[in-house]
This record gives structure tokens, sequence and C-alpha cells, in this order.
DNA sequence: AATCACCACAACCGCCAATTG
DNA sequence: CCAATTGGCGGTTGTGGTGAT
């Protein structure tokens, strides 16, 4: 079994590499509207030109709502230390004592940080004057798997294995996306509690809920202050709007699929699926694609230098109006084209439509938000050439924004 | 400023185990 | 029981970012 078995797929007819923040949305909205039963076929019915495992590897360490991104902390570290001593290069197993953590990232901090740190500690067992005596009294037997130390010993970049590992952890708290976690634990979605332990700055404060999801946004971008935040505790769709308008903020791709990990399989419909119109407007997804391609990667800076050109400070009512009306005219084409838009309109049923067929954009309330918008379209003034696609873009969620600049 | 070397990590590949008909 | 299929795992690679020269 398993020898000799036909390839995956065919090689020549997918598509490889990073993926674009396109096939991120794409990807996501089938899953949450289909759940993903068969990956084999997944990439087909999504109308992604990629190899089923891809999605499946895609969706498991990237995308998936309670994935758990950033530095590990030291506990975490020797977490995986002990562990590894035990279980040896079993990265799933080890990954299971991890919530949020993949299998592959621990993977990737065991071959880039710790095996190097263990490696030079056993070289040089207590020689770092930072307090490492817990490591080096810990570490015994991970010799094994000391096979690329050379470069970091070679290189006068880093002054030693466990000050580097100190250093890369400081300087990756300072450069990690600030955004909130959220993370799932036997399908709990617990929010907050573990930044604090990492020692991440909380970005994420309660707001007040708004009257309405209008008066939310315009309070919210009108509070143009470093101390606009939203908070996460936030589970109404009307709420979560707020997150996605939220300009200052980044927008982490948690907060939009807190529900994808909830595949409605009973609602899975075969007929439905060949009805989703993913797979022919391949001139979309590529206009998505060729979008990130001129935009920056540092979306904050980008906005804050938008602003500053086209605010001066003066008329910002004026701005964050056109703004919004720029960025809801984009999303409503965006789940027009998504093929979203009909069959959340004529559903009755609230909550469905609310929890299962508001596929993009999950924290849409499009009842009230689309009248809300057909209003703003209406009185729209003159289009701000500062504001466009280019602002809608800057909500991207910031892990599937991040792309962009790879494309 | 240009180039080089190294690092980090997303993504790919091949294999194996479990499942299904 | 067997073969085909699929999901999952672990090893490895490719590439963008970054610091040093």
């Amino acid at each position: 079994m398993g020898r000799g078995r036909a390839p995956c797929c065919d090689k020549s007819q997918v598509k490889r590499g990073p993926w674009s923040p396109a096939e991120d949305l794409r990807l996501i909205t089938f899953i949450q509207k289909h759940g993903h039963e068969n990956w084999r076929a997944l990439p087909k019915q999504a109308g992604l030109l990629r190899c089923g495992k891809s999605c499946r590897l895609r969706w498991i360490n990237y995308l998936r709502p309670d994935v758990k991104r950033g530095n590990f902390t030291k506990e975490e570290e020797e977490a995986i230390i002990k562990l590894h001593e035990t279980l040896g290069n079993k990265w799933s197993k080890i990954a299971s004592q991890f919530p949020g953590r993949t299998d592959n990232e621990i993977k990737n901090v065991w071959n880039t940080h710790l095996k190097k740190r263990l490696s030079l500690q056993n070289s040089d067992p207590c020689g770092d004057e930072h307090d490492q005596s817990k490591e080096c009294s810990s570490i015994t037997s991970s010799s094994s798997s000391s096979s690329s130390t050379t470069s970091v010993l070679s290189s006068g970049k880093r002054c030693s294995g466990v000050v580097q590992a100190e250093h890369e952890h400081q300087s990756d708290e300072k450069s990690i996306p600030k955004t909130p976690r959220i993370e799932s634990r036997e399908g709990h979605v617990e929010i907050g509690e573990k930044m604090d332990q990492d020692h991440e700055p909380k970005e994420v404060q309660v707001v007040t809920s708004a009257t309405s999801s209008a008066s939310s946004y315009d309070s919210n971008v009108s509070n143009n202050t470093s101390d606009h935040q939203v908070g996460v505790s936030k589970l109404d769709h009307e709420e979560d709007m707020d997150l996605l308008f939220d300009f200052k903020g980044f927008y982490d791709v948690s907060n939009i699929l807190q529900e994808v990990n909830k595949p409605e399989v009973s609602d899975y419909n075969p007929t439905i699926l060949e009805s989703v119109p993913l797979e022919a407007d391949y001139e979309f997804w590529n206009m998505l694609d060729s979008l990130g391609t001129s935009l920056q990667p540092n979306h904050e800076v980008q906005l804050q230098e938008s602003e500053a050109n086209c605010d001066q400070g003066s008329n910002f009512g004026v701005q964050e109006f056109s703004r919004e009306v720029e960025t809801k005219k984009w999303f409503r084409y965006l789940e027009s084209e998504l093929g979203l838009e009909g069959t959340t309109e004529n559903d009755n049923n609230e909550n469905r439509a609310m929890h299962q067929e508001t596929v993009l954009l999950p924290h849409l309330n499009k009842y009230s938000f689309h009248n809300h918008i057909d209003d703003l379209i209406e009185a729209e003034p003159e289009s701000d050439p500062c504001l466009g696609f280019s602002t809608a873009y800057q909500m991207w969620p910031s892990n599937l924004a991040q792309n962009s600049a790879a494309i």
C-alpha cells in the first residue's frame, strides 16, 4: 500500500509556489462554505489550480482560524526541547501539545533555532553569560540532530547560539504583526489570554457597542488615534464589521475565520457546489493577484502616508466618508464576484445567512450593511484619488496581505 | 549602492497508515 | 484479502528578507 501509486495530481496542471491573497481568499471562502471533506477534489471545486495537498497544507499551516502565529515563548521552546527528547521528530505529536501551533511551525523552530542552540550548548555547555542553566541541565540527549551549525558558527553575524536565540526572540516580539489572536482549544475560542503570556502588546480593547454598523464604523474611524482599537470579544457581526474597518490595526485572518473551521457538512450540497461561481472568473482573481503587486507590504505605513497626503488634517470627515464608500463598494464588488450577494439576500433565515452563507466576510451583517452602503453610494461625493482599491486592500487580513509582497 | 552570505519559513515531495469498495 | 484512494507526517527545498562587507 502506498507504493507506486499515481501522483496526487498532474504537476503540470497545478500552480506551485507561494499562495496569492486571491488564492487564500478563494480557499477560505470555499472551506467556510463547504468544509474540506475531500482535499483531492477541493481544488477543482473551488476553482483553484492547486494540488489538494497544497490546499490542505496551506489551510492547516496558515489559514486555519485557530492557528497561532508569532514567536515562540521561552516556555514553549523549552517544552519543545523536552518533548523532542522523548518523542524525537514526531512533530505532529509535539505540536498536539501546543494548541494553535502547527507541526510545520514547530519543525521549523526546531531546525532553525533550537537545534542550533542545543548544538552550541553541547559544545559549550555553560559558556553563556545569560541565564541558561535551566536549559543546560535539561538538554542532554539531542545531539543527534545537529547537522547544520556550521553556518552559524562561522558567521560573525551572531555572537552565540543562545544569545542569538534570545536576540531573535526579542526582535521577533518587535516585528510580529500586532494582531489579536484567537486560540481554539477543544472547540472553545479563547481570546487574549495567551497574548498576555506572550507579552505581546495588547492592541485590543473593547469598544462599546454601537447602535448601528454605520455609526459604530464612523465613530471608530473618525477616532483617528492610536488608542482606537477594537475588541475581539465582540462576536456579533455588526461589531465584527468594526474590526474590518479598523484602519489603524492589522486585521488578523483569525477574526474573519472564527467559524471557518466549523464546516457545515450537513449543508454540503453538490448542486450548490456547482453553482459556486468561483471556477469561472479567473480574470477577477488575477485582478486580485495583480492588485497585490502594487501594494506595499507595510500597510500601516502606507495608510499613514496616504492619510498624510490626502487628509492634511482638514477635511478628515469627508475623507473618511469617501474611504468608507470606496471600501464598501469594493467589498460589494468582491462579494458580487464571488456570487455571495444573491444567496444571502434571498435567505430569510438571518442566522443561517450570518453563519453559513456569509462566506467571504462572515462578520458583515449584510442586511444593515448593504442597506447602509446603498445610501452611502448614492450620496457618494467625488471620489478621492487617494482612496480606492489600495485602501480596501490595506484592510486585507494581514496574513493574506503579507503574501502580496512576494507576488 | 551593490553584492554576498546567511537565516527563517512557507511550500513541496515522497512515503506510510488508514480507510474504503 | 487486496488494491485503490486519501490524509497525514517528516524531510527537504526554494526563496525573500536582512545584515555584513
